[in-house]
DNA sequence: AAGGCGGGGTG
DNA sequence: CACCCAGCCTT
């Protein structure tokens, strides 16, 4: 038999049972992708069932505030996806008139949509013969075909791109780009993978050279960085705070958070009040304030650990540009705000 | 070509 | 602790 024979039939007998897998409509399709770029099923599945409850359709996507987007993508990470998916949604239910686009060249244009999930779509909707490549196909790939390019470097996304268009069966490229993908997720996992049961055990290269493990290769490792962060949680008599929208370039753009202080060393509790930063913020106003947190908590991201504090702030009166205590979980934020706003016992 | 972008899970 | 996950965008 050969390699895409094995696969499907192995597929037909142990896929999971996942809620885009009944579909081919395109909206659902597309969500299911978007929602699990870079996201394990497991974590992904309630936000796939939330946005097809919320928006049934894609103008009901496209109307939808960004904000209420956002909210609803809350805790997944990659906020960029929303805010793309959302902007999208918008094109194709107004200068598409809901028509999402059939082919992959046109699918690949829309925003927030790359190689990988434009040959999703259009192989498992449109019956087109474009090859998926995700990390279950890198894995795969390199070690049943015993490749050692490494698949971050541009030589290596050609090279298995190109590989995986060769063997797509394009009598039915949906069900095939999926076999692939499921038979990396479940059988050829990254750790411990299962070839002593596996249909592919007899020419599989890696196994017989003895280097499943070692494969795929990757370069180059993200570096960490290291950030002191500290949120000013204000609450005001009449039970108000401030909360502010992130509008820069970098990390939780457009999500909500308490005004934010960052510092190059841990802010000490005696030091809070001299601290240049917190002087010149706080410009002669009567405050009262305490640690929430006396240790720092360590928001862990794939690239910045963020060192982070809560300080709260008792003061008579806020500006008229604050927000109700009791209006705080209606904002889109990260969710190591959203954990806190769950935790902590505001006045109500 | 390289780096930034989240949060959760695994060994 | 390191590495991975149905990747994409910007520089």
């Amino acid at each position: 038999m050969d390699f895409k024979k094995v696969l499907t039939n192995w597929y037909s007998v142990n896929k999971r049972d996942l809620p885009w897998r009944n579909t081919k409509n395109p909206y659902f399709i597309w969500l299911s992708e978007i929602i699990m770029q870079q996201t394990q099923i497991k974590q992904g599945l309630p936000y796939y069932e939330a946005f097809i409850t919320n928006y049934p359709t894609v103008f009901d996507l496209a109307n939808a505030e960004e904000q209420d987007v956002l909210k609803l993508w809350q805790g997944l990470g990659y906020y960029s996806r929303a805010r793309n998916l959302h902007t999208s949604a918008k094109y194709v239910a107004k200068d598409l008139k809901g028509v999402f686009p059939n082919a992959y060249s046109d699918i690949l244009k829309l925003k927030g949509i790359g190689d990988y999930t434009a040959s999703a779509i259009a192989s498992i909707c449109f019956d087109e013969p474009t090859a998926v490549v995700d990390g279950n196909v890198y894995r795969v790939l390199s070690r049943y075909f015993g490749i050692d390019t490494p698949i971050n470097s541009s030589k290596g996304i050609k090279e298995f791109k190109h590989l995986a268009t060769t063997l797509i069966d394009a009598s039915n490229p949906g069900d095939y780009n999926q076999a692939l993908m499921e038979f990396g997720a479940i059988q050829c996992k990254p750790k411990n993978p299962n070839c002593n049961v596996c249909p592919l055990m007899n020419s599989c290269v890696a196994l017989q050279k003895g280097n499943v493990d070692s494969l795929p290769i990757k370069l180059k490792k993200t570096k960490v960085t290291k950030k002191h962060i500290n949120f000013l949680v204000f609450m005001s008599s009449d039970k108000r705070t401030l909360f502010e929208q992130r509008t820069t370039k970098g990390i939780w753009q457009k999500l909500y958070q308490f005004p934010l202080i960052e510092t190059e060393d841990a802010l000490p509790s005696d030091g809070f009040k001299t601290h240049p930063k917190i002087t010149s913020y706080f410009n002669d106003i009567e405050y009262e304030y305490s640690l929430y947190n006396t240790k720092e908590l360590i928001h862990k991201l794939s690239h910045q650990h963020l060192y982070t504090k809560f300080w709260i702030i008792e003061v008579d009166k806020l500006p008229k540009n604050s927000i109700l205590i009791s209006k705080l979980k209606t904002y889109p934020t990260p969710i190591v705000i959203g954990n806190f706003i769950e935790e902590f016992s505001f006045p109500i």
